[in-house]
DNA sequence: CAAAATCTATTTGTATACTAATGAATTTTA
DNA sequence: TAAAATTCATTAGTATACAAATAGATTTTG
């Protein structure tokens, strides 16, 4: 038995035992299982359209803060979705800093074709868990917001 | 009440409710705990960081592997803990493929230094939760890698 | 009202994260 | 053993994510 310095520390901590590491490892998970359902969106992206699709319109960053983006982060996934005709932005006329965002058509179709497969990948991500063991999930998971 | 387009579709998927977007957030916090107690590491650094010191040494991908990065994010992660000295990397000899990577005595001094924060950085992301509900959470989640 | 504070959006810089392509080295297999 | 397949590391490109700084617009407050 060989014991070097890095066993000694080890027992001190085990990295996979980790609440951060096991929540991106399943972070991942669930990202691979998002593209592999919704490839024409990214989470960040899909996740803009539906609450701008819920919201109506929303100036950009309060759409940003709806959806847990800080305001350089929503700046460049308003910017794709705009290139891609999905969103249109406009100047708050009543407020000349706010950009007035809103989802065209196209957007709110694409959002419509979406809802199934993002249900789909919701019922995949939790598919190793009972429906019991999916409602504590999500309601211990809730409590570390 | 004006019944728009919107509403009709809000209640077929409710964003804030799903679980990868809940997942995000949980994960956002978890980064905010992270860079407070240890502001000189991110994560990625300190899992690279720690898996090395756990191992001794490993070849660049599979230390990549041993912390669920893809080769092309280990190679930036393991760059910059070059750059800082913290780790030192030199060509395998027996592999001419294989780049071997080892934590230098500054890095294994920095790791050991880091392991009480990163405790108290796993308690501080828990709080929210009794200790059973920890156990219970953290069980479900690894159901989900 | 005027100064201070706040809010909005943008820009720059750094750091994951993944895809896809590449080339070199090694292993497998036919 | 020679060809095929795999592995390793690198590079380029795209997309979050956040910090910090900036400038303009609006709100608060003294």
């Amino acid at each position: 038995m060989s014991d070097t310095q890095q066993n000694s520390v080890q027992q001190d901590y085990i990295l996979d035992e980790q609440v951060g590491f096991i929540l991106r490892r399943a972070s991942q998970r669930h990202l691979g299982i998002f593209a592999s359902r919704i490839p024409e969106l990214t989470p960040t992206q899909f996740a803009a359209l539906a609450k701008l699709c819920e919201l109506g319109a929303a100036s950009q960053n309060e759409l940003g803060r709806r959806t847990a983006m800080d305001a350089a982060t929503i700046k460049g996934v308003i910017d794709r979705l705009r290139k891609r005709g999905l969103v249109a932005t406009v100047k708050d006329a009543n407020d000349q800093r706010r950009l007035f965002v809103q989802a065209t058509a196209e957007g709110e179709e694409l959002f419509a074709s979406c809802i199934e497969p993002a249900h789909m990948i919701t019922e995949e991500t939790l598919a190793p868990l009972s429906e019991k063991e999916r409602l504590m999930f999500l309601q211990l998971l809730s409590k570390l917001l």
